[in-house]
DNA sequence: TGGCGATGTCAACACTTGTTGGCCTACAAT
DNA sequence: ATTGTAGGCCAACAAGTGTTGACATCGCCA
C-alpha cells in the first residue's frame, strides 16, 4: 500500500510506542515495530534515522497539568492522583519511559528533566521554592511507586482496588507532602 | 589460577550480581559477567546452566523482617522505611529485582511472590488477615518507589535528602497505610 | 508519454548474543 | 610415573541485532 510520508511516520511512532512501553527498550527490536506496523525495517531507519532516535520521539511527554490554583488547597493531593491515574492509563509514553528509564540512562536522564521541568515547578506555585524539589520528589516517589505496582508489576490487590479507592488512600499522602 | 568449584560458583554469582543490577537482564551479557569474574564465557554455563538459571539464582531474596511484634505500634512505619533503606544499600539483589522486574516477566512474578509469601504475612500479624493485602500493596507501592527515585533513577532532590530526613517525611505514610 | 522524486522492498553487512563441544592442564590417588 | 578427573579455555555455531545501499514501483507533473 502507499501513504503520505507523514502517515507512515505517524504509524511507526504509534507502533514504537506499544513496543517500547511493552518490552522496554532492548527488547524492543526495530524489526518487531517495523513488523507491528506492517512495514519494512528499512522505513523505520529512513524516517527516524537510528533506534536511539526513534525512542527519543516515542518518548515526548506532556504532563498536561491543569491549573492547580483554580483547585481548593485540600484537594490538591486527590486531584493530583486521579490526574495521574488518567495519565498513566491514557498516555503510552509514560509506560515508555518508566520501562526505559530503569535499565537506559538516556531515558533515566529524560525523566529527571520531566520531572525538574515540568512537576517541580508547577508544585513550587503551591509550596514556595524552597522547598519544592523535596516536596515534588516526595510526591513523585508516591506516584510513580504507585504506577509501578499498578501498571507494570501487577502486584494483585493494587491491580484489583477501584480508581476511587486508590485516590481515596493515595490523596492523604500527596496532600501531605506537597502542603504540610 | 585454580579455584575449588563452590569458589568459582560464588565469584560469577557476585558478578552476576553486580552486572544484572546496572545493566537489567538483557543489558547484562553473560561475556561481561564472565568477564568481571575473570573467567571464561563457558564456565558461568557449567556452573549455572544458561542465563535464566544464573539469573534466577542472583535474584534470591531474603527481606530479613526482625520481630515487628515488639515493636511499638506507633513505630512501625519508622522501623520499616529504615529496614528497606538498609536492604536497598546493601543488598544487590534486591536492585536486580527491581531493574529486572519492569521488562521481564519472570521477575516480575518474582517480585509478586516476595511480596505475597514475605511481605503480606508480616503485615497481616499487624492489621489482622482482611485488609492484609490492600495495605502492604500501598506500602509497598511507596517503598518501591522511594527505592526507585532514589537509587535506580537518581532524582537529584531524594539522593540528595539525608536518610533521616527521609525516614522523617516517608514513616508516617507507611504508617497510615498499615495502622490507621 | 516520458521522466523524476517520493515511497517501499530486498538482501546483505558487520557485530553481538547465548550456547556447545573439544581440548588442555593441574592436581591427587594409585 | 601413570592415570583419572575436575577445573578451565578456546573456537565455533546458529540466531538475532542495528544498519546500509542497491533496486523496484507508484503517482504526479511537464
Amino acid at each position: 500500500m502507499r501513504r503520505s510520508s507523514a502517515d507512515t511516520k505517524a504509524v511507526i511512532l504509534a507502533a514504537a510506542r506499544e513496543r517500547f512501553a511493552a518490552d522496554g527498550y532492548e527488547k524492543a527490536t526495530i524489526r518487531s515495530i517495523a513488523g507491528d506496523a506492517g512495514i519494512d525495517p528499512a522505513m523505520v531507519m529512513r524516517y527516524f534515522g537510528n533506534k536511539e532516535k526513534l525512542f527519543a520521539a516515542a518518548a515526548h511527554i506532556d504532563l498536561k497539568f491543569p491549573d492547580f490554583s483554580a483547585v481548593p488547597r485540600d484537594q490538591i493531593g486527590a486531584r493530583l492522583v486521579a490526574h495521574f491515574l488518567g495519565l498513566w492509563e491514557h498516555n503510552e509514553a509514560l509506560q515508555v519511559l518508566l520501562r526505559t528509564g530503569v535499565t537506559n540512562e538516556a531515558a533515566a536522564e529524560r525523566m529527571r528533566d520531566i520531572f525538574a521541568t515540568q512537576l517541580a515547578p508547577v508544585i513550587a506555585t503551591l509550596t514556595g521554592p524552597d522547598q519544592a524539589p523535596i516536596r515534588a520528589g516526595l510526591a513523585a516517589s508516591q506516584i510513580l511507586g504507585l504506577a509501578l505496582a499498578r501498571y507494570i508489576l501487577k502486584f494483585p490487590p493494587i491491580v484489583a482496588m477501584p480508581r476511587d479507592d486508590l485516590i481515596h488512600w493515595i490523596a492523604p499522602t500527596i496532600q501531605r507532602y506537597l502542603c504540610d
